[in-house]
DNA sequence: AGCACGCCGACT
DNA sequence: GTCGGCGTGCTC
């Protein structure tokens, strides 16, 4: 009987795919294992098996499976369930998932190889380019286009292999390449395998004239074992041969040549295997102490437990303690950090702790070693311990103890673009209970949500109030900015009492931190005369100036601008910057402190991994005096001589169009006041508002979380949001604006018969035109005890008949689940 | 997501 | 008359 597998393909297209397996497959594929299939004309995927069985399709002739890629599964059964449950939870396919879950390397790569045709006989002589390319062929018959590029020298070779194939001189073969490499490493051998004394005597004297070899060669027998007769020699590797020895590569080759030594390739592992002897744990102070013991209390009885503790109060500490209890019960622990909270300074730490038990899963590392953690993973000698991002919740676990979730009100744990948008915390809450394991939930700040489920008796709740060393909190003063712009006293966006602070400081060799939660120069520029502002062609956004490059950017779409000299709708000159970004605050900071040594952190000045850490380390050594940066310079940084740290401009965060912006900003400004002040000194910290008036200015001063938690909840139970009704954003886009607006219409409408009120809009997003898109929102609220799944159908039953119209056949659907 | 097929405007 | 624009539908 013939056998056929289901299949995933790496697409945002919903459900499976049913291949056929040539006869010589059949006994290698399992589920979860990996197979080449082609997909529609010429494209060729990397796809997962879900299912081998023996019914064949009807309707359809099946393809057969190109390859298939691995003898074992690297998609376990309980990862695939995970993947399931995400794709209906977030309304996504499993495409999707799949997308984001596997690291590319795993996924092979589809590139053009083209193919010398021996039986080509050219009719009239060829074209000096293409004979070229031809004659390059015909030496190794097989090559892609880019390694013909290389050879010949020439650029853009597209249109001479077109014009060759044209005349069916070569024809192209679609092969994947594989994307991953191991890494290998020259090492050193003797040639002569039957190597003895009398040998090895002869061979020095014929060395005689050739000191440099010698030595190289002496070296190797030492390094190698060979004096101590040693059965089997040590592998001696290339480069410590050529360190040790003081020898050059041409020296090596020479005894290459001679026959002497033998180079040969092995594979090795790009992981850090770690320290294996690792320093012991802190002991804990009594409030550490009992809140870990309170933390165990609740996973008696509770699976997840919400762990409130101020800045500074030690949590890691606690986090390590119980990570140390769970692998003694021969489990697993995986522990999420937001990225920007994944810094040297607590991986080191859990380094010197766990040692080569702890595997470390950041997306800016090379693709290739995260593909090394997930096969790591699935073998023998996996890690015991995972510190990883967002996306380190689809590596392959086992026996899986505990979730540790560490900064879990930070909104980076919510996927934002591109499908799946699935949340991080939450998902791991789902993960953790397939496996039975507890999710420890840890933060100053907790998200409204959370705290809500603590209290409410769904989680565990535990409190640490103590601070670390009894560091004091820091002392928050509040400017009114309005008042001073009113009587002209603000110099640029400082108010005279933070110059005056700042300026203490430095005298005093202490650091300043200035916070403004928006980069470039200016957010826009505007037209003196007639109010112009220039605005992104592709999005409905105004666009920020970058004065370092002196250009125009647009933060959604990336398009770039140049400035243009004059207004182009009245042809006036003055052209002004309004509003600050962290590059403005930067200039005017130089101007009035002209000695001081000012460092920027934000996206743009920490493109790569070295950058950031740069900023990072270079301010924690003091080579730095001020640092100015966005919501990155709040994060899981603990400097020493930080006295003054400076916000800005609060009122940009408190006027964000969104229910959870005061939220957010109180979290944002409690984090970065908590930068402030260390052992023995109370840290200041001086708040820039033109609303001092707001309740949740007044929580951050008294550092007053309850009291926040008591009014977002008591608004949000009032006008229907999370935590007691559970949100769902609806996307539409089109490239008309009419037709979007006819449709939207129509789907709101049918959503209404059958959710009422519970549906809102449509509405026009703040940015209502994304890449010549237009995009419309309809908010959907349900309850909270309401059944998701019947949501989901009904949504997506929706969906489909809207689709069904003719007039919106190319409407763009997407969903948002429980929107940040 | 790609890619092919198919139907309408500006060019040899 | 055709080349090429993008709107539409399909991929086992």
């Amino acid at each position: 009987m013939k056998k056929y597998v289901d299949v995933i393909v790496p697409l945002p297209i919903a459900g499976q795919y049913t291949y056929s397996l040539p006869a010589e497959m059949e006994e290698k594929v399992q589920i979860g294992c990996r197979v080449v299939v082609p997909f529609g004309r010429k494209k060729f995927y990397t796809a997962i098996v879900t299912n081998v069985h023996y019914a064949a399709p009807e309707g359809y002739e099946t393809k057969d499976i190109e390859e298939v890629l691995d003898s074992t599964p690297v998609l376990l059964p309980k990862q695939f369930e995970f993947w399931e449950w995400l794709a209906s939870y977030y309304l996504c396919t499993l495409g999707d998932v799949y997308k984001a879950a596997i690291p590319s390397g795993m996924k092979l790569e589809s590139e053009t190889l083209v193919v010398y045709n021996p039986d080509f006989e050219a009719s009239a002589s060829l074209p000096e380019k293409e004979q070229k390319i031809l004659d390059l062929l015909s030496n190794d018959t097989e090559q892609c286009v880019t390694q013909l590029e290389k050879a010949s020298g020439m650029k853009n070779i597209l249109p001479v292999i077109k014009s060759l194939l044209d005349k069916e001189a070569i024809y192209v073969k679609e092969e994947l390449k594989r994307n991953y490499k191991p890494r290998t490493e020259a090492r050193v051998k003797l040639a002569d395998s039957g190597m003895d004394e009398a040998r090895l005597q002869q061979l020095f004297n014929d060395l005689g004239r050739a000191p440099k070899q010698l030595a190289l060669l002496m070296k190797y027998i030492e390094l190698s074992g060979w004096v101590s007769r040693e059965t089997t020699l040590k592998e001696v590797t290339k480069k410590t041969l050529l360190e040790k020895a003081g020898g050059s590569a041409a020296v090596l080759n020479g005894l290459v040549e001679k026959g002497v030594f033998e180079i040969y390739y092995q594979e090795i592992g790009r992981l850090d295997k770690g320290m294996l002897k690792t320093t012991d744990i802190n002991l804990l102070n009594p409030a550490q102490q009992q809140a870990y013991q309170s933390v165990l209390q609740c996973f008696r009885e509770k699976n997840v437990c919400l762990l409130h503790g101020v800045t500074s109060s030690g949590k890691t500490e606690i986090y390590i303690h119980l990570i140390q209890e769970v692998l003694k019960a021969g489990k697993q622990v995986l522990y999420l950090l937001p990225e920007i909270a994944l810094t040297t300074q607590i991986t080191e730490r859990l380094k010197r702790v766990f040692g080569h038990r702890l595997g470390i899963y950041h997306s800016k590392f090379p693709d290739a070693e995260r593909v090394e953690i997930w096969q790591k993973q699935l073998g023998d000698e996996e890690y015991d311990v995972i510190l990883g991002v967002r996306s380190s919740i689809f590596l392959p676990f086992k026996n899986l103890g505990l979730v540790i979730v560490d900064e879990e009100h930070e909104n980076t744990y919510k996927q934002q673009d591109p499908a799946p948008r699935y949340h991080a915390r939450n998902s791991s809450i789902m993960l953790a209970s397939m496996f039975g394991a507890k999710v420890l939930l840890g933060t100053a700040t907790p998200c409204v949500e959370s705290y809500f489920n603590a209290i409410s008796g769904k989680y565990g709740f535990v409190e640490l109030k103590e601070r670390y060393q009894d560091i004091q909190l820091p002392h928050i003063e509040l400017v009114d900015i309005k008042e001073l712009a009113h009587q002209k006293r603000m110099q640029g966006p400082f108010s005279p009492r933070l110059v005056k602070e700042i300026k203490e400081a430095l005298e005093r060799k202490e650091q300043v931190i200035l916070f403004q939660n928006r980069r470039g120069f200016a957010p826009m520029i505007e037209c003196h005369t007639c109010g112009w502002v220039p605005k992104c062609k592709n999005c409905d956004v105004s666009l920020t100036y970058h004065k370092g490059l002196n250009q125009l950017t647009c933060h959604y779409c990336g398009y770039t601008y140049q400035v243009p000299r004059s207004c182009p709708a009245c042809g006036s000159v003055e052209l002004m910057n309004r509003g600050f970004g962290t590059e403005r605050i930067e200039d005017d900071i130089k101007l009035i402190f002209p000695e001081a040594r000012v460092a920027r952190m934000d996206l743009d000045t920490t493109r790569t991994r070295t950058a950031y850490e740069k900023i990072i380390a270079d301010f924690e050594q003091g080579k730095t005096d001020i640092l100015i940066g966005t919501q990155m310079v709040s994060k899981g940084l603990d400097f020493d001589h930080v006295s003054v740290v400076g916000i800005l401009n609060a009122d940009t965060m408190l006027n964000y169009p969104d229910f959870r912006s005061h939220e957010r900003a109180f979290q944002l400004m409690a984090q970065v006041a908590g930068r402030a002040g260390r052992k023995n000194r109370q840290g200041l910290v001086i708040l820039q508002t033109k609303s001092p008036d707001l309740p949740v200015i007044r929580q951050v001063i008294s550092n007053d979380y309850e009291q926040l938690y008591y009014d977002q909840s008591a608004e949000r139970q009032i006008f229907k949001y999370p935590p007691y009704y559970r949100l769902i954003y609806v996307y539409l886009k089109h490239r008309k604006e009419d037709v979007l607006d006819m449709a939207a219409d129509a789907m709101a409408a049918q959503l209404r018969s059958g959710l009422g009120s519970r549906v809102l809009g449509p509405d026009k997003p703040p940015v209502a035109r994304i890449q010549t898109l237009f995009i419309k929102k309809i908010m959907v609220k349900v309850e909270q005890t309401a059944s998701i799944a019947k949501v989901r159908d009904y949504l997506l039953a929706v969906q489909r008949a809207i689709i069904e119209d003719e007039r919106f056949r190319s409407l763009l659907v997407y969903y948002d689940v429980d929107p940040q």
